[in-house]
DNA sequence: AAACAGGCCTAAA
DNA sequence: TTTAGGCCTGTT
């Protein structure tokens, strides 16, 4: 199976730009937005289309809607497509081409089962600095208060950004907590607000983790630009360096913010997924080159399992 | 009320 | 090298 021809277009609705794609296949923007890869993206309930989703992405708020293999992109242009929200949302990659290349790798049933039911699931290329700074918050937390605290660091730190004409389109939960307007926060901005101010916004013993990560990314210790030219393996502990990084935030720093496709991040979901349907010798890079998309499907069918119980 | 939430750090075997 | 506790905060 290959990828169909996208058929891009601009159109105009209420006087916002609106990029149009037709002929999508294996995209699917509930499970996008909603399989925890991303903090910042919420529905909008009262959507005139079947599904539509909207958050503040690359300092822009953006909605994505979605009937059939129609997609549209509110508040964007053709050239913010090409340049920008392409990549963000996979739609640069044959995910006919990855899935048939993970399932040749390996006959194990329950990884088929989970390509099947996780179809249409996209590897999101998020900013990287965002990635690595919310996968820390991540840690010994829950989605709801991730998200929280994405926002409120964003409130304090970050821009408010442009919701001319996309009234509308504003995800239902963003209502409640201004910081969703707001631009995720640079690393020099965090700096400025210190230890303490990060405390004060609630993020915990994650604080000075947090404060730690944006100082040497400002610094250049860490290098953000040189993790594209290295194995996965080497990012990984490169970005351990970090106090508050561990492998499982590592990966999925790499994964979902420098799109290392081959990022294996292991939590406790899909260590019970090991234990449940692999043998004790096996190696996430018996996956291959997109064993992380395949360790985000197994996440998510793991979860869904999960939720039809009782 | 105690446990848990998409881990990591530190100290101790 | 591997293994327990403890950790900010909020929710169930």
């Amino acid at each position: 199976m290959v990828n169909a021809t996208v058929s891009v277009s601009a159109i105009k609705e209420n006087g916002i730009n609106v990029v149009k794609l037709c002929g999508v296949e294996l995209f699917d923007a509930g499970k996008v937005f909603d399989c925890g890869q991303c903090f910042r993206f919420d529905e909008v309930l009262d959507s005139r289309h079947d599904i539509e989703f909207a958050g503040v992405a690359f300092g822009k708020y953006i909605s994505v809607a979605q009937d059939g293999d129609t997609v549209y992109i509110y508040n964007a242009t053709v050239e913010e497509y090409e340049s920008v929200w392409k990549k963000f949302l996979g739609l640069d990659r044959d995910y006919g081409e990855i899935n048939a290349n993970i399932l040749a790798l390996s006959d194990n049933p329950a990884l088929y089962d989970a390509v099947s039911r996780s179809s249409g699931i996209r590897i999101l290329y998020q900013d990287a600095w965002e990635a690595i700074c919310s996968f820390i918050i991540s840690q010994n937390n829950n989605i709801p208060r991730i998200k929280k605290l994405v926002a409120a660091i964003s409130l304090e730190c970050g821009e408010r950004v442009d919701l001319s004409g996309m009234e509308g389109h504003i995800a239902d939960a963003h209502k409640a907590h201004e910081g969703n307007f707001y631009s995720f926060p640079t690393p020099e901005s965090l700096i400025d607000l210190g230890i303490a101010g990060l405390a004060a916004l609630k993020t915990g013993f994650r604080a000075k983790y947090i404060f730690d990560a944006a100082g040497r990314v400002c610094s250049g210790e860490i290098d953000l630009g040189l993790i594209e030219e290295m194995s996965t393996a080497d990012a990984v502990k490169y970005l351990c360096s970090v106090k508050g990084i561990g492998p499982k935030v590592a990966s999925c720093a790499l994964l979902f913010g420098f799109a290392k496709l081959d990022a294996f991040p292991i939590d406790v979901w899909i260590k019970k997924v090991i234990a449940k349907y692999f043998d004790t010798e096996f190696e996430p890079e018996s996956l291959g080159q997109y064993a992380g998309i395949a360790q985000q499907y197994l996440f998510y069918y793991e979860r869904y399992l999960q939720s039809q119980e009782g």
